[in-house]
Order: structure tokens, then sequence, then C-alpha cells
DNA sequence: CTGGAATTGGCAGGTATTTGCAGGAATCTG
DNA sequence: CAGATTCCTGCAAATACCTGCCAATTCCAG
């Protein structure tokens, strides 16, 4: 295997599950440790991950903060991603927003042979992603950032997001309930994301366990708005009983 | 068999298995190594390849274009970039692009007590790195990805940045000459930077000794239109004598 | 038709890169 | 603080790479 190979693939791996063990990567690709750590110790110096006792974790050019966020539940997240991948198909016009299970998507879709698919964000990290996905074009929303969601926002990404028709878009929600739908802390963030989902064909939601039940600050759909609900654990759904909403729980 | 028909089946190889070795090629073509090691090196110049030790990986899938860009001179561009953030003033409206080197200001900026500073990018890179600075505002211009540059472009983009005013205006280019001022290799980055250009009352160009001399495809500012050079070496810089340019060399 | 220049492919050698191994140093964990 | 794991350094073998040279072929002018 040829060097670039197998440290393209050590940053898919990383990419796709945040961290990587230099055991795991000895074992997976079929070479040294030396050689792991060789290509590690590379791709450190590059900028394209940060080594660890044991292993590398991805390098954030986000603020502690974020990627903190991110880390956490990864699994279960990227899980809920995966799902959410299938509905993606070619020729769509798709908005997915900057939360840290909607980042998930992106490193899902890399195997994808996708076509004349486009994604409209306000996330600049989420575009970043979406960059290296071939087949796929990217638009971003500008605005003023909100430093703690790295989310543009304001007058000027409303303004600019009333002129899509997407397909269909995909959320993370803060909270999701019977009576208020599916809810986000940030008013700002959910001015957007409404403005969205208002002219969107089809809406997914992603709301890991912990959300269903709970209520945050600001809606950005009703119940009936939203045609499928992605979620991680089957607890008690039977709440979305009379809706004609999808719930698809991953194991 | 002739050299542009082997050169095909390489190419036609290498598109349907992404990566070709040298010694494949010498078996399945039939041929001594070095014949194949000369079309990889002339395919290579002509970009329809990349080489890597062993053999070679198609131009398209090199991933990580934009990370390898940027660690190449790191350091001097680390150098300049510290040299432009002397530059940055509390109380500004900066615009800065997503070029290589114009991203390495965000790190030294870490240190600084910033007050009431607003920086306008159309780079999400940029406006990741940014979002780490505490009392510096970030907006962000929205506007179709290009994907190897990493910067939004377009009609909205321009209209956005005609509405600013900037005190200053931070930006790398590709070529930097007396004839032709500060030139880009791409037309739709280059408008988005003009616009900005023509706004701000002071303009900075970031460019290494290897762009001093260099005309790209598209001016982004005549000579008059640039307050500061900054480079990384004292190359023959009489060039700009006759302006009232000031060129500063980081050592 | 012919001789010479130009291009192309193959060979030899020396150099550089990559990889794995062994050992000792550093780091983590209980 | 002690055992275990992980990490780094130097070294050697294998492989890949490059340079200069030569033979074969092609091309072209005379």
């Amino acid at each position: 295997m040829l060097a670039p190979e197998r440290q393209k693939q050590i940053l898919q791996k990383l990419q796709s599950r945040g961290q990587v063990l230099v055991q795991n990567l000895v074992r997976e690709l079929g070479v040294s440790e030396d050689t792991i750590r060789r290509d590690l110790k590379e791709l450190a110096s590059a900028g394209l991950l940060k080594k660890v006792h044991g292993g590398a974790i991805a390098a954030s050019t986000v603020p502690y903060a974020h990627a903190e966020r991110r880390r956490l539940n990864r699994e279960a997240k990227a899980a809920m991603a995966l799902k959410a991948t299938q509905f993606i198909q070619n020729g769509m016009l798709i908005f997915m927003d900057g939360g840290t299970t909607t980042l998930e998507v992106a490193p899902h879709l890399k195997g994808r042979s996708l076509e004349n698919v486009t994604v409209v964000t306000h996330s600049p990290v989420m575009a970043q992603s979406l960059s290296e996905i071939a087949g796929l074009e990217v638009f971003l929303l500008g605005g003023k950032l909100i430093k703690d969601l790295l989310i543009a926002v304001g007058p000027n990404s409303l303004k600019e997001a009333s002129r899509f028709r997407p397909d269909l878009s995909i959320v993370s929600a803060h909270g999701m309930s019977a009576a208020a739908g599916a809810t986000v802390e940030s008013g700002e963030d959910a001015a957007v994301k409404r403005q969205f989902i208002e002219n969107s064909a089809e809406t997914l939601v992603l709301a890991g366990h912990e959300k269903i039940g709970f209520v945050a600050s600001f809606q950005i759909a009703s119940l009936d708005e939203i045609s499928y609900l992605i979620t991680d654990e089957v607890k008690d759904l039977s709440l979305f009983n009379h809706s004609n909403l999808t719930v698809i729980a991953c194991e």
C-alpha cells in the first residue's frame, strides 16, 4: 500500500470516529507500529490531526468548546447521521445546519457517488467538511458569526435563505416534543432554520434520546412540519403517535 | 507501443483504480521501469496525476489539497502574518481573505487584547480561526463555495461586500509586480477582493518572495491601491521604488 | 536512397526513501 | 511508585528513484 493511501485512510477513520488508536491502525492497515507512528507524526506536522498518547484525535481549527460538544456521544451522533444520509439522493437541493449531529453527515458521504447534489448551509464548519465530497456543490450563507455555535446569522442570512426551495432540510434540534415540536436555544439560529424548513418539501430532524421530551426556547418546526425524526434509542416514542411523523431509531 | 497510447492507458488505469503502482504498470504494459517513470514524470508535470513513492495517484483525488498548500513554507507565512498583525488596531473594520498566508494571522491574534474589532471574510476557514479570538467580531460572506480555495464567491458575495468600508484589507496575492500590481489565479476570488480593496482606506498585501515579479491572471489591486507589501525575503525590491508603497521584509 | 539528427526505450550505477526492528526513554495507570 | 504500555532514536535491509549513457527507431533533408 502506498503511503498517501495509508494516510488518507487514517484521516478517513479519524474523521468518522473522531479518534484513532495506534494499535487499531496497526491491525486494520496491516503495517508495523512504527510506520503508523511515522504517518501520524507526518500528518500531525501537516496540522491534519493531533497526536495523543496511544493514538490521535482530529485536529480542530474550531474552538475548544465546540470540539468538546462534538465529541460528546459521537458514536450515537454518527449512527443517526448515517441514517440521514439515506435520504440524500442525486439531484437534490438540501439544507443542513451546523449542529454537532448534522456535522457527522459529511464523513458518511465520502464513499457515495453523488451527482448534482447541492447543499446550502449557514455553518462554515459544515461547508468545509462538505468541500471534500465529490459531486456535491456547497452554498454557504453569510452573516454575523455566532462564536460558540459557529454559524452565520442575521438579516442577510434570512434574506438569502428565503430564496431557496430545498427538497430536504436536515437539522439538529436541542429539544423535541409533541407539543412544541423541534426547538433550539438560539433565536437567531432558529430564524434561519425556520426559513429553510418552511420552504422545504421535507424536513428531517436529528435528536438524540436525551432531547426527546425536552423543550428549548425557540421553535424551528411544529410537529406537522417534520417528515422524519431520527433518534438513537427507542425511548418513549408514543408521544408522536398521533402525528404523521415517521420516527426512525438507530440501535 | 507508442508513448501517447501508453500514457493514455496509464491514465485509464489510474482513473479506474484511483492509484497505480510502477511495478504493476511494468508488468501490464510490458515496458521497462524507466519508461514508466518517464511517463509518470511527464504526466505529473502536465498535472494529470500526482507521483508518490511507489506509483501515482489521480490528481483529482488528492485529498486535503488545501491543507497541503497551507503547510508549504508555513514558517515564512507565519512570519509575514505576524508583521501584518501590527496593523490591526482596536476599533477597526478589517477585510481578510482566505489565502494560506492570511490564514496564519489568526493564531497571532490570540494573545492580543482586542476590542471592538470586526473582521469580514469570504473564507469559512478564516471565520473559524477568528472565532477563537476574544474581542473580535466576525462577519462571514456567503456564496458558492470554491472547493480548492475554500472561499465563498458569487453575485451575493459581491453585493454584500460592496456595503463594507474597511479601514484595512489584508490579502494574499499569487503574483506581485510593478506593472500588474497584485494578481491572483481565480477570477471569482479576484472580484470579491477587488470589491473590498476599492472601498478600503488601506490595503496590505502578503506575498512571499517567490510571488514577487510573478503575474497571475486577475488583478486585485494596482500598485497605487496598495499601502503595504509584506514579503519574506529581501529580493530585488527596487521594482517598487517609484511607488508610494511601503515594503516590509521579514528576516 | 542515404546519412545524420532527434526521439525513444533500456541499462548501469549511485542516491534517496521507506520500512521494520531493537533498545532505551518517557508516559500513563492503579 | 511500580508495572505496563507507549514512544522515540539509531540502524540495516529492501525498495524505489534519478542521472548519465548507449542502442534502436523514426524522421527529414539532401
